[in-house]
DNA sequence: TTTTGTATATTTGTCAGACAAAAATTTGTT
DNA sequence: AACAAATTTTTGTCTGACAAATATACAAAA
């Protein structure tokens, strides 16, 4: 039986978890945490978010090792599956991740991993697609632009190379979807902007399905490929007016393309 | 015992969840789901997956009660635990509710309700705040962009009504913060675009603790009252230019004294 | 001494059954 | 028909158990 009171099994190299927990249980007595409140939170969200304080106070770090399941409930007074159940809620925030037979650790907390959930935000409500493609005018014009500006000669280099190896895939649309999908990726890692970038993926997964079936339509890839190599070209030459200009085309090409394709769906 | 056959015990009017997760299990099936990745999610990870999935395709809505717990251990084939923690999971990321007594719900799906969990982590380094406000002056400042386009004479006169009453709140930081998320909403109508709205109410939502202690400091409500005011007008005089430069102007107000605010909390 | 393979122990993943507490439903009464 | 009480349903929590994967310790071989 291992021994709660042994750092050695416990967090970090000062408090133990045991002894932070205690702590936070004293400040929600003082609060009077159960006073005014309408509805009793249930043990999972309490525990999540005392785990939550924990990461935010600093008392949890990144790529910390969290005790074993038995220890924090011991720790924090609870069984086994309401314990369970804040900890997976937290592992699908991307906030801590486990293997069985290993222990749960907090995740790097890289933005990119938490700002992920905006994804659903976007894909809920059943919007038609000219807001669509205006949004995505908005947030992806502005990423290329950022992307003229910030990128480095690699990430140029590579943008291009992307756009070039199109040529490839003008009889295989699958594989055109998933160059299409880098090659857009690459873009918002040149202009470095991890929300924008997030978004811009959530806005295009959002269409891909309509888009699978514009892809299939003869001579849409080449036209894509075209004006895939042009923004790449003006991205290469810091040409900021040049890639916007470019990328609105494409734009136009994929929405109108979309549009003829939900079309001929329907009859 | 409730059949779980019946649809008046199911989700939506059409097909029954558990003709849903038969579909979903199909589709896994074709893509050989266990066939290449390293580490095998978790039951609960595949459920929590399978339900967004449902909520992002439309079959489930907004408001939507579930099966109940036993119904849905049957329509997944799993036990309690498992289907437990991927709806617990899913409730404290703020797309179900759920009741001791009653059942779980799909929640409103606002952007923030959806984005409450994560502003806690969002809001600590410098560098993630900047990229916080770049990606917000993209979107906000083509909002105004299209409300000045957009907007009928009745928004913009509510726009207008908004911004002057926010004279009321010198002294008043919480009712402030109210009228204040109002005024934005009211513009985001007026530019018409659902998708960008919900992501600037989105990232509104992300920095509001850190807005809270802001807005607290004596003297900034006042600026940003004038500042919601000289907007309001150029929006009313049809004059996007000044109406961007102007939110352009608060936003720029708003990121440092928020900034101000977080370096005062860290000390 | 270092490395490697194996056996053991630990830890998470899943299941089953049970009871309490709250809500929803039904029933009985006015 | 409307209201109140009793019953059933449903979620919240606990306990115990076993399987599966991992981590650890140890012994054997290079």
């Amino acid at each position: 039986m291992a021994d709660l009171a042994d750092p050695k099994n416990l967090v970090g190299g000062g408090d133990t978890f045991a002894a932070i927990v205690k702590a936070q249980k004293a400040a929600e007595a003082d609060l009077g945490f159960a006073g005014g409140t309408l509805v009793r939170p249930s043990i999972s969200e309490q525990v999540s978010n005392r785990i939550l304080a924990m990461i935010k106070s600093g008392n949890l770090k990144a790529a910390d090792r969290l005790p074993t399941e038995q220890q924090m409930c011991l720790a924090f007074g609870i069984s086994r599956p309401p314990l369970r159940e804040a900890l997976k809620a937290l592992t699908l925030m991307g906030i801590l991740e486990s293997r069985q037979g290993g222990r749960y650790m907090v995740t790097d907390l890289s933005p990119t991993r938490l700002v992920t959930p905006f994804n659903v935000l976007l894909s809920v409500p059943d919007h038609d697609i000219q807001v669509q493609f205006e949004a995505r005018a908005v947030v992806e014009l502005e990423l290329v632009r950022f992307c003229v500006e910030r990128a480095n000669d690699e990430q140029r280099a590579r943008i291009l190379a992307l756009a070039k190896d199109g040529r490839t895939f003008y009889e295989d649309p699958v594989g055109f979807r998933l160059l299409d999908a880098e090659y857009h990726q690459a873009i918002n890692e040149g202009a470095n902007n991890t929300i924008l970038s997030t978004i811009s993926e959530g806005l295009y997964n959002v269409a891909i399905d309509a888009r699978r079936l514009a892809s299939a339509t003869q001579g849409v890839i080449d036209i894509s490929v075209d004006q895939h190599i042009r923004v790449a070209e003006a991205i290469g030459a810091h040409d900021a007016t040049a890639a916007v200009q470019a990328y609105q085309e494409h734009l136009d090409h994929v929405l109108s393309t979309t549009i003829q394709a939900i079309h001929e769906l329907s009859e």
